[in-house]
DNA sequence: ATTAGCACTCTCATTTAATGAGTGCTAAAG
DNA sequence: CTTTAGCACTCATTAAATGAGAGTGCTAAT
């Protein structure tokens, strides 16, 4: 464990180093921050915290910065939370009005809101559908027996998808399946429903046309569902300055199915996860930070958001933000499934 | 009018400087392009080019570049199309599956195959709603009197919306409207239909009410609607490896309303467009260009496409591929919008 | 009208030297 | 035994100096 002295030093490298992206050096320590040691003994300090991985040498004679180990050690330990202010909050909760009743405007605001405030790149992955509950179904009969669904969730998501029927189906019958489904299927989790769908296609009982159909209607590529903002904000770090690297970031930030793999790996735990640099067991992004949380809908969660930026990260706002936003898109979307459909027209 | 030694003079300056992105002089001219002529009536003539305003000197004693004047004039009479090559059109048409009934999905293949292709950026702008038909309208009312209305339009178009109606409905009230609207309104394009509401609101014959809330479905704000992809590319050119400027320029890449503006006010002119440098007329994307056409449904109009990149492009590549591309998505779209609506379920 | 020749200009890449921040070690002081 | 002062050494960064190369503009000759 480290002692207090370390501690402390280490605590002064991080900061220091995430506010001015330079290696620090024992003098400006000693300088900054009164600890009441001389340079030498930071020196020793620090050579022994080189030894122990919490920093690290760019080359001999420059100042240190912090590892992955480092940062990880500031992010649990040391690190105090550093709370939005009221006019940021206010700031944020005002962005959300009340004629914003679309998933998708939700989930372009909020990753604008993340992105603004942190001055680094904001994310959000939208609702997993097979967590959402399932709430109304309509169909209407194209041409050449093509079927538009339209499948609304209890958190107001509607998604439309045009299927293919590959016997045109009597205009009696779809009517019967739709019944069937609003009546018996109504308020179940989606995922339940595709099991149940999947059972019936193995048992055979129907015409196992209609659920082959049915399947169709209930599944869906889970892809495109990530909204990001801000990607430019990683060209004001000093330290993407060089643009043969940064641009294989860029690349990686155009990638969404990278990213969104990365994010639903992080695990739906408790509170603000913090992944830095080589945590996020991605080459592409291994210079990057990612600080995430999920977000619920009536207390059960059912996506992501969060903020990915430099391993040189702000932490200590960014992860208040983050919190602060979680709980923020929670409310307004619980608030949102509340007012969903109760009845049905027609 | 310039002699045809000028020409072909400012066109070996063009053809080479978008080839190279280097300060053309006489003499890699003259060695070049087999002109019969000497570095030095080369330098003569340059010169006269120059004061003429088609070309520029960056310093004294560095070689020539094009202005926006003399990319104009190559654009306009002395490049010649190059086609794309066989291998390329059949890339493109194969990208465009039968599986791709959902016009979102369309816009996406669309700029991404656009910027893939090119190695500028993509972009199109979404079926103008306005120029639409009107196909279909469903209803379904949701708690507090609010309303989901889907909006199916001849193209296969589907826009969700949820509209606050300030008094709850009757059910029989609502279906009423519903009919009314699918029987009389079909067909009609969107456009007249809004005037038609907007009589009706000044007439005042029916409730009120009723014609403010189709009022609300009818109406919905423009923006949102473009689709870009391959913004990274411009990082690849090298007059952008200059940070500082780059970064405003993806700034004004990220502005989507800006270009929105810029997209619409391309004149739905026959065939391709260009438009050079300052002739944007708009300061933050000044030093790029941007190639547009205008895709239909049906032969009527409805949205534009196109690529945006440095002010030395490859125009004689790109208005091909621009032109090709306008042609496919109109086929694409036009297809999608015969295997639409004819009958109704339920 | 065209071209060869030449002086001149400007950029860019390379070299060279100076600067300076920072380390690591040792020996003295507390 | 811990802390500190002192000093030699190491690199990175910066600035100035240099030279090559490409290109121009002008003049005089073809």
């Amino acid at each position: 464990m480290l002692d207090e002295r370390k501690k402390k030093i280490l605590q002064a490298v991080v900061y220091n180093y995430i506010a001015t992206a330079l290696p620090v050096g024992s003098r400006s320590i000693a300088k900054k921050y009164k600890l009441g040691l001389s340079p030498a003994t930071i020196r020793n300090c620090m050579a022994d915290l080189e030894e122990l991985g919490y920093l690290a040498h760019p080359h001999t004679s420059a100042g240190r910065i912090p590892t992955d180990k480092g940062y990880r050690f500031y992010v649990d330990s040391l690190m105090e939370r550093e709370d939005l202010s009221l006019e940021e909050k206010a700031r944020i909760e005002k962005e959300y009005s009340d004629r914003m009743n679309r998933i998708d405007q939700i989930m372009e605001e909020t990753s604008q809101v993340l992105s603004l405030i942190s001055r680094y790149t904001g994310l959000i992955l939208a609702p997993n559908l097979e967590k959402s509950i399932f709430h109304h179904l309509e169909l209407v009969s194209l041409e050449n027996g093509r079927i538009l669904s339209i499948l609304i969730t209890g958190s107001g998501l509607v998604k439309n998808k045009i299927i293919e029927a590959e016997e045109i189906l009597p205009e009696e019958r779809l009517e019967e399946i739709l019944n069937l489904i609003n009546d018996r299927l109504s308020n179940l989790p989606l995922k339940r429903i595709k099991e149940f769908i999947s059972d019936q296609l193995k048992i055979k009982t129907y015409s196992v046309k209609i659920w082959e159909l049915m399947n169709q209607i209930f599944t869906w590529d889970g892809a495109e569902e990530l909204y990001l903002r801000g990607r430019i904000n990683i060209l004001e770090q000093p330290e993407f300055k060089d643009l043969a690297r940064t641009k294989s970031i860029f690349q990686a930030l155009e990638e969404k199915r990278l990213l969104v793999e990365v994010l639903s790996r992080s695990t739906p735990s408790e509170g603000v996860r913090v992944l830095i640099g080589k945590e996020t067991k991605c080459r592409k992004i291994r210079d990057l930070s990612l600080v995430t949380s999920t977000y619920r809908i009536n207390g059960r969660p059912v996506g992501v958001l969060g903020i990915i930026g430099p391993r040189r990260m702000e932490y200590s706002k960014v992860v208040s933000l983050v919190d602060f936003m979680a709980e923020t898109v929670s409310k307004v979307l619980t608030n949102l499934s509340h007012t969903t459909i109760s009845k049905v027209g027609e």
